[in-house]
DNA sequence: GATTGATCTGAACAAATGTTCAGTTAATAT
DNA sequence: ATATTAACTGAACATTTGTTCAGATCAATC
């Protein structure tokens, strides 16, 4: 036996990309196998590396891809001037961006160190641009006088710290819909942030 | 060559659990390798097996003596009756005790899974119980009405991944101070969770 | 219908893995 | 000084690892 009847570049690629993603979410990227890669693509180790130069580049485009998507979806959102209705539309956005990858979320965290030193610097300026943002429309609202808080920069850290948590524990079938969570942490983060509340 | 001179248990053993920690926070449970803790500790890798029966129980260990650390020095706090005093020092607890560990802060989130399922359910019974404890702070402050929550559970989820987060970022020779970092958590859990601003 | 090129297999490779254990050494007790 | 034992070495083990590659097979092209 050799090639398998069906057998396709485009769909074994993305295929391969996916078990990854899966199997790294689940028992990290060092314990995790080519063989075991393989296996839940329905193909041998060796044909992997048709896709792929070495392991290390799976990872590394698996966080790239999932940074610049964040990135180029948060650019084209259409995002209020008012700061307040800015947090809003962020909350909103960053939630559900973030609960619906929760693998991604989740190896972007904690694989970061498996990366080479020049992939891991690549992956912590594009997660440093994404933190301005925040800062940005933190201080915006602090200006303008909307919100009372101590330290933009730290409140801009524990606001992702923040939002980035219901990635661990919310389940799209469980007691709260996706819109519940929103709306309820829209309510926490305006706190948060000393917006009055008549506002 | 064989026994060093001065080696002695009571100083290996500390020794390799140290090692481990740092070496699992640094390189992931499945990348270090019994032969890196053991040169980290100045001994060969079989000598380990004088302190524990196997990988699996050095991982197992700590996480375990992380949780049962936590419990009882919460236990033993002198926790204020009155509801914003209690979550004021249930905030300057919190902070204090995880970010003087950070590696255990972090093996405790990203290594869970590397335990066998009865470990795992162990480590997992003692956080439920963490959990609980802040759930009822929350719950105290709401009946009294001194906070302002749509959802007690959620907000109590919310509040650790609020706490929490500061382990990623905080350093002690940083801008801040750890009595800055408390005062300003203080402030924005407050407002989190509604706290009138002349309290 | 033959040719070509992309896709995959299956076996092989050296290196590294967790763990075991007989034997060696140094500290302690007699 | 001698015997005893806890602490450690060093080599060995069966597996497993990421990666390579010659050859087999199928799909598309002419």
């Amino acid at each position: 036996m050799a090639r398998k009847t069906g057998s396709h570049s485009e769909i074994t690629g993305p295929k391969i990309k996916q078990a990854a993603l899966v199997l790294f979410a689940r028992h990290g990227f060092a314990a995790v196998t080519m063989r075991q890669i393989a296996a839940n693509v329905g193909v041998q180790a060796g044909a992997i590396y048709n896709y792929t130069p070495d392991k290390q580049a799976l990872l590394f485009d698996l966080l790239q891809g999932h940074m610049a998507d964040l990135l180029s979806k948060w650019a084209v959102e259409l995002v209020p001037k008012n700061p307040i209705a800015a947090l809003d539309h962020f909350v909103a956005f960053h939630l559900d961006f973030h609960i619906k990858r929760p693998e991604l979320v989740f190896i972007s965290y904690m694989e970061l160190r498996n990366l080479s030193e020049a992939n891991f610097k690549a992956i912590v300026e594009q997660r440093r641009i994404y933190e301005k943002i925040i800062y940005n429309l933190i201080l915006s609202g602090v200006v303008s006088g909307d919100f009372l808080v101590p330290d933009p920069k730290i409140t801009s850290l524990a606001l992702i710290a923040l939002l980035t948590g219901p990635v661990d524990w919310f389940r799209e079938d469980g007691r709260l819909t996706s819109d519940e969570l929103t709306r309820q942490y829209c309510i926490l983060t305006r706190q948060a942030l000393g917006v009055s509340a008549q506002a």
